[in-house]
DNA sequence: CCATGTGTATTAAGTGATACAATACACTAA
DNA sequence: TTAGTGTATTGTATCACTTAATACACATGG
């Protein structure tokens, strides 16, 4: 899996999901994670598309999902914005954890497994971080 | 959504995902919580089709997966049977279990969540068994 | 043997999501 | 004015999924 670098960010793509998912997920998580500055601009649609040899309406979809979440500001002619806003941040990071957590609670009852068992399997998990 | 019972399983399904996969992991489910009699039989093919007013095809494709997994046992010209090993279950049920665990761990360092923020999270959520 | 109920295989067709390509337009800043 | 942005439209291609129709293979019970 080749990994490709522009700015701040890296990203790994593969077939697996759909490419406008796995961009829209890569710059979500870096901001969510903190690892880029606030403010910035991300590289522009033509830009990002021809580094990450993909077509400029996919990257186009990604950014436009991020707006939808106001975690970046879009401006005509000048180009893609991260939010200054560290509440939005914030509250898409908590958005974000809201749902893996629902959805690792739901696949442990959907297994029959109670609360105390799913919860030692969980530590019996190695953590890289 | 539309909830349709045959036998002693209840299905959900919806367009959200392939046809055959939701089959697949209703009857999946079901065995590894203990809700069916191992060793019995499975509607046929056409029977399930019918009843859930999707294709044969698309049935007989799930039960091959659950053939493949050994959870099942296909006899030509007889049907599809639960299997009656526990120790096939048992493995399947962890092995479920164990990606559903991984996949809660890598989203939350995705996020930049440590193990401890995630237990404290997990912890807030309401648990229905 | 035959009829019926099983699973299996094949082929064709339709649909929807995704992605690409080409092009044109709108806005901003230098 | 020019270059660099985002935006919109239209068409095309591909792939996964699903359906449909049909035929075949095997097992069981009359």
């Amino acid at each position: 899996m080749e990994t490709i670098q522009v700015g701040d960010f890296n990203f790994q793509l593969d077939l697996s999901k759909p490419l406008y998912e796995q961009v829209l997920q890569h710059i979500r998580h870096a901001i969510a994670r903190g690892d880029v500055r606030l403010g910035m601009k991300l590289p522009s649609v033509r830009d990002l598309a021809q580094q990450l040899k993909i077509n400029p309406n996919t990257v186009m979809r990604a950014y436009q999902e991020l707006d939808r979440d106001y975690l970046t500001e879009t401006r005509r002619g000048q180009g893609t914005f991260i939010t200054s806003d560290t509440e939005t941040v914030d509250q898409v990071k908590k958005a974000l954890a809201n749902e893996a957590v629902i959805a690792f609670v739901s696949s442990m009852e959907k297994l029959g497994i109670n609360r105390s068992t799913a919860e030692s399997l969980l530590k019996e998990v190695v953590w890289h971080e």
